[in-house]
DNA sequence: CGTGCACTTGACAAAAATCAAATTTTGTGG
DNA sequence: CCACAAAATTTGATTTTTGTCAAGTGCACG
């Protein structure tokens, strides 16, 4: 995490895959987009926040007046929804993504944020004031790209959650999701040899749109079909790569 | 249509809800987000392109060398997915989105389009070469502003279609399904008297993620339980306003 | 005015939600 | 460092819903 924590300083970090495709190998890569410069004068204009564990960073609803961008931690993107059940009001949560140092979040739809967002580890990030941004990204077209890029970004992990979730199977969407974290891991540069999960089994099963039960009996079907092998709650390493594959749908493209 | 019509030789016309709040009512409504000279200047770097109804626009993979915007007609975005059942493969496709004129579609990642798109109706389009459109936009900060915007509310939209997703009953997510498409033609500040569905019952199914026949279900029981009157099968009128709210889960912020 | 294709409908099996309870972890104060 | 309480997770039994397979039906288009 030391390099995470020497972020900071250079200001804000934003992470994803190009647009346009590189000239030449590793495919797949997230880059930093910004420089040393444009870095530096986001961060003129940002102040570094910290939240605990648990923290509500904003809520749905609330006036939109700053995004923000991870330095370190993880934090949920969740809409309260009253699915209710025939017989009474249930709460249910959905989680809409989970985001990771160098990204980006605050979307606003008419000045209002979309969505509540809520630490899952201690969290560090940079908050930007909406105000101050505009006028920044006025005056420097390339830092208004580099949104654009994280925005596509953004919008096409939003496009996968959504395939994860018309699976019918558990099994098939839980391992999606490993998948996904694996593949995220890999982009940022990480090892793969084991994948971790910084959230709790409740917070997977608000993700993937399953019960919290079916969520628990996937994990232990994947262990018990050693597939999967399960170090503890946060960690898993893929045994059986083809099986994992297989059921994750083969969609590696 | 007249009017959809009438824009094209405007040029390309990009609608989305704002970012910021409005200083007025109404709300939720989409906004034309391009000035006259704007839409000129793009018009200058965009050709007009027409497709069948039925034809593929572009296909998943694909190397991504221009985005499209809508001019009259409707297409949806899907991914292929080898979602096997365990007696052999079964073709299934996931729709990520359905488009409408004011919609611009063609997001890539790494130089490819990340899903394929056809056309459900005749659809004029204005196709834009990436290339051009990437130095017109270094020239014009307020027109990078602009795709931001509307870039937002695909994330927003994105992010809704998942939340329908989730619900695990299908009444509830046709309910969402049509009063989202209801609200985009309040927003579109069209008629709210009858929705129209312009894509077949199969595509219904292919956007909520339930099957076919589970679909059928859904609307007859919607009409037996007159929550709604079904005039043929592309219009249907709500008629138990309350019961539909209720089963859409009152999420209607 | 047929003839496909899109849609509806029915019966049954499979999967997952729900309800409920046992068990493991984690956090806390002594 | 331990005991205890609270939270998170696993597991089991049962019910509900939906997917699947398989016929019908009817609308739309040539």
């Amino acid at each position: 995490m030391l390099g995470t924590t020497l972020n900071g300083p250079l200001g804000p970090s934003i992470r994803a895959i190009d647009i346009c495709a590189p000239k030449h190998p590793p495919y797949g890569q997230m880059h930093q987009l910004l420089g040393k410069e444009q870095r530096a004068r986001l961060a003129a204009i940002a102040s570094i926040v910290r939240f605990e564990k648990r923290a509500e960073i904003y809520h749905e609803g609330d006036h939109a007046d700053a995004v923000f961008n991870i330095i370190s931690g993880v934090v949920k993107a969740y809409m309260r929804g009253p699915h209710k059940t025939m017989r009474g009001p249930h709460r249910t949560e959905h989680i809409s993504a989970f985001w990771f140092p160098g990204d980006l979040f605050g979307l606003a739809q008419e000045g209002s944020y979309v969505s509540s967002v809520e630490a899952l580890t201690p969290v560090t990030a940079y908050r930007i004031p909406i105000a101050a941004l505009r006028s920044r990204l006025s005056t420097d077209a390339m830092l208004e790209y580099h949104f654009i890029t994280k925005l596509c970004h953004e919008l096409w992990q939003a496009q996968r959650h959504a395939f994860l979730l018309t699976s019918n199977r558990t099994l098939s969407k839980l391992t999606m999701f490993l998948q996904m974290l694996e593949q995220l891991q890999a982009a940022k540069g990480e090892s793969t040899n084991e994948i971790y999960m910084p959230m709790g089994r409740s917070d997977v099963a608000d993700y993937i749109g399953t019960s919290l039960a079916s969520t628990s009996r996937a994990f232990r079907s994947l262990a018990t079909r050693a597939v999967l092998q399960v170090r503890d709650r946060r960690h898993v390493k893929v045994i059986d790569r083809s099986a994992f594959e297989e059921l994750a749908g083969v969609t590696t493209v």
